[in-house]
DNA sequence: GCTGAAAATTCCCTTGA
DNA sequence: TCAAGGGAATTTTCAGC
């Protein structure tokens, strides 16, 4: 379990990671080696996964963006799904889901002829029957995990 | 536009934003401080948002994930809407989007009651008059966006 | 968890291609 | 316009307590 201090930690480095230890240890009330020591560990026990950079999706021609929820007449929790998914660059996220369809996917294309290819390739994975696409219009906000500080 | 450089240190940073600029550097064959001058104005330039953490969201109390589908009788595009949707903290992301729904959510509770009581909360906002929930069983991959280095 | 000091890195500025 | 180089200032990191 991660106490008050981890908690207020986690949240200031998932708004910016690139702050001094020393300011970070002033927020919390512990010197900057304290801080170092927390963050570490927390690094160690697998709740920090990484440090990682945001990156502006318009700006690296990935502008559109859409949701497609797959249909399936074999399971797609498979390696093989796997695989055949984490290959095609433009799928962000893949999840397999409850209910009628099998799998969902996050997906960002520089234009909507881009979105018709994927969906072609989408079609073409063993065992998908079916696609609905959902094209976002707007995203209102894609933020960091809440980790509730000072709740 | 990115060249080639840019690429190749965008991708890097994705996958470790500890890395040093000396170590950058060499992997683009730029010395250290070329390499943080092509960082900085990345960031400068809104290319790179932000450096921030990636979080175990199951180590924070988050470990069910879902997406839902809002339907309303009103347009949801607007300040009020989003501000109900920023509110609440089990809210990872929230698009408007086309189709026969109005807004797509991502949510992450700690169990399946806190997401019932997540979507009773969904459901009081003004406007919204169906929801339809997607429930993840497990999550193949969530990954940064590519942005084509070397293609 | 703190302090203090050594090591490493960042970051700015100047020069040059 | 872009990269290299120098060097000061900051930060990280690791003792010992």
């Amino acid at each position: 379990m991660l106490d008050e201090i981890d908690r207020v930690l986690v949240t200031r480095l998932q708004g910016d990671a690139t702050q001094s230890y020393a300011t970070l240890g002033e927020a919390v009330g512990l010197s900057a080696g304290s801080a170092h020591e927390r963050v570490r560990k927390l690094r160690e026990r697998g709740v920090i996964r990484r440090t990682t950079i945001d990156v502006d999706p318009a700006s690296v021609s990935r502008g559109v963006l859409a949701f497609v929820m797959l249909g399936a007449d074999a399971w797609m929790g498979d390696a093989a799904t796997r695989d055949a998914l984490t290959a095609i660059p433009e799928i962000q996220e893949a999840h397999i889901i409850a209910g009628t369809a099998s799998a969902l996917v996050k997906v960002r294309t520089a234009t909507t002829e881009d979105l018709q290819a994927l969906l072609r390739r989408l079609f073409a994975i063993d065992g998908v029957t079916s696609t609905q696409t959902i094209v976002v219009l707007e995203s209102f906000f894609e933020r960091p995990i809440d980790v509730d500080p000072g709740r």
